[in-house]
DNA sequence: CAATCTTTGTGCACGCGTTCACAAAGGCAT
DNA sequence: ATGCCTTTGTGAACGCGTGCACAAAGATTG
């Protein structure tokens, strides 16, 4: 500390570490709940409980937006909603359309999270031309033909990808050319985009197998632990001993 | 990910940094693909290509799970696709249930990239007794009340909770009591579990936000285009004339 | 066998993110 | 005012992840 600073509104510009900017989201939406309680103010502890984090943490993310709360009393409720709002852009709307109208399609099209916070769906496609002109929660599907023509007309700068893994690059490819900035991307495929271009990903095939992981070694880990023998007596135990153990370097299948 | 706390103070024998185990299923397809077009081997610059990753990035998580690549030559690819597998927990059967089946959940029971991988939907579970015994992708839907029993009976490890985010909390506890220790969690709700439980989330409404925080900082550059990077030092810049920018100091709503 | 070429595996440095711990700042009571 | 209490805001230390750059290791050729 150690003075020397005047008051200064945080001139942080480009500050925002990407870790907080993941985690405003969580904060408005604890927050938002908190509103709808008409709770006025809420300190850092609270807050931070809420929205599962540290609160060392929370006062340090909110520090990058600003110095917005009061000492010894906390963070006022509504005024924190609001400059998280504005800081992710939420204060504006944005279109989005859904590329890829199956049942992932379908199902985000549903999502009532999606028009909760500014989130419009400006349009659903898809290549099937059987689904064109069918209402898909109350939203009528277009052929990909209009994909261009679509994004320019409603200014849309965001666009999700549910195809199939084959067709998200093709896909990616024409919004990209038509405008779009930012995709949300289902599909299993690593998308390629020129620099500018923000992409996230949705994986959930990727997501279980990392919970796969851990959960094979806690498994590993309570066999090393509770039983004292590494080798249980009876029980299904195919190969007992082979690459059951955490050191696992036999190579069991190795190749020509 | 929500993971309470880390248990693992040295973690010295099989250590596998956390970001390399999220990456090892990428390099799993894109090794996959190598593997059905027959690929015998690839080089670590090749894969990591495809996989969308620095080279030295991917050489360094391959060197957590060991010395599997031959020098001047490269990886073979079935060794890998194996040795990946195994280390992941693929090698064998893991039954999940997915609770609540709305859009969402039942979009899931019908996604293909669940059973590709040794992910089996043991079961599909709703609170709508409505709902209890019609087929969603080829599965009954049961019951909560026989939660328990389903879980016990299928030993299932892994749970997908795909309710309204008011119901995700308790459900959450019923699956934890039951037995279940890794959760991949697509409600709007922080979950809070014991130690020892894996909680991941997917959120799209939060990725959504990230992206648009991103679309708003490259819609307010591309208007301050004169202005590079860094702030001035001494005298600060001009305050830019934008209203609506990201870095609106003016307090809209401050209040009492 | 020796020389050369290719590609892995990794030591090292750097930057980001997290956490601790505490001084500064505001409220409140006396 | 003054002193006490509460809570923020942040300096500093630490650990993790990333990427560079290069030596080691194996293949390949003559």
């Amino acid at each position: 500390m150690a003075t020397g600073r005047n008051h200064r509104p945080a001139t942080r510009s480009r500050g925002i570490p990407e870790a907080t900017v993941a985690r405003l989201p969580l904060y408005l939406r604890a927050l938002t709940a908190l509103s709808e309680r008409s709770v006025p103010t809420v300190s850092s502890e609270e807050l931070a409980s809420a929205a599962g984090v540290n609160s060392a943490k929370l006062r340090k993310d909110f520090s990058y937006l600003g110095s917005y709360g009061t000492r010894g009393v906390g963070y006022d409720v509504e005024y924190l909603v609001y400059q998280i709002s504005r800081e992710l852009g939420l204060t504006q709307d944005w279109p989005v359309v859904i590329v890829g109208i199956g049942n992932l399609g379908a199902a985000l099209a549903n999502y009532g999270g999606f028009a909760s916070r500014g989130f419009r769906v400006a349009a659903l496609i898809d290549a099937d031309p059987a689904l064109a002109g069918r209402q898909v929660a109350g939203i009528g599907v277009r052929h990909v033909d209009e994909l261009e023509s679509i994004i320019e007309t409603n200014g849309v700068s965001i666009g999700v990808i549910t195809t199939p893994g084959g067709a998200a690059q093709q896909v990616c490819d024409r919004l990209v050319a038509a405008g779009v900035t930012s995709i949300l991307n289902f599909a299993p495929t690593v998308l390629t985009v020129p620099d500018g271009v923000d992409v996230r990903k949705v994986d959930l095939s990727i997501e279980l197998q990392i919970l796969a992981f851990h959960e094979q070694r806690k498994a590993a880990e309570s066999l090393t632990q509770d039983v004292p023998e590494p080798l249980a007596p009876g029980a299904a135990a195919p190969a007992p001993g082979r690459d059951q153990g955490p050191d696992g370097d036999i190579p069991a299948v190795m190749p020509a």
